[in-house]
DNA sequence: CACCAGGTTGACC
DNA sequence: GGTCAACATGGT
């Protein structure tokens, strides 16, 4: 007998098949998109990242100088916009003040205790910088996650359910990217609202 | 009109 | 150690 959670990455990826995430052209953008999709649709991410393009704000060192009202106005349609704004502009001293590259480029450990010692960044936007855009090998656990493993009667923190992802999956940045990125689809589909009685997990 | 969205923080037991 | 309001806009 299959692992639940085997057979739920087979049965996403049949229903939804790959996704490609994340969707950004940049390393940097994928960091600005990480913090600001906290509780927020991705939808009005996609609109503040727009506006912040439009400024010119999607670089650390620009983002790190910008006024603080013009990067408010720009992430306003994401909510909690004063804390995010004030988050970003310290993450953007950040990676200028120590280049991009260099970060993402260090080990996972070091490179996750660096991203938590951030304001505002916790652990899934700390493991989302890690796996999309330093593309490194560790299992983003959602809000969607964790129901879903709820649900099929596995429970615990972010710490445990992230180690029960990655001692089941192989370590692959691909695999983990294409199951959290199905997870979040199907979330978004079925796990919001009442919709649970559509909900394909009890198949499993 | 109530509830929710790809969380995190700081205060308080 | 764990729990919980606060943060705030936009969609259903």
């Amino acid at each position: 007998m299959l692992d639940p959670i085997l057979e739920l990455y087979d049965l996403l990826l049949d229903k939804f098949g790959l996704q490609h995430w994340w969707p950004a052209e940049t390393e940097f953008e994928v960091i600005i998109g990480a913090l600001l999709t906290q509780q927020t649709r991705w939808e009005n991410v996609e609109q503040a990242i727009i506006n912040l393009k439009q400024q010119s704000l999607l670089t650390p060192a620009s983002l790190a100088q910008a006024e603080r009202g013009v990067i408010e106005e720009c992430i306003r349609c994401t909510g909690f916009y004063r804390q995010k704004a004030e988050r970003l502009q310290l993450l953007s001293q950040h990676f200028s003040k120590n280049g991009i590259s260099r970060i993402l480029e260090k080990p996972i450990s070091e490179l996750r205790k660096e991203l938590l010692s951030l304001k505002g960044v916790g652990p899934e936007t700390a493991d989302s910088i890690i796996l999309y855009a330093a593309h490194k090998p560790v299992f983003v656990i959602d809000a969607y996650t964790t129901r879903i493993c709820n649900c099929i009667g596995i429970d615990g923190g972010y710490d445990a359910l992230q180690r029960h992802f990655e001692d089941l999956l192989p370590e692959s940045v691909q695999m983990y990217q294409e199951f959290h990125a199905l997870i979040v689809v199907y979330g978004k589909e079925y796990c919001a609202r009442k919709r649970c009685d559509e909900c394909i997990i009890s198949t499993i």
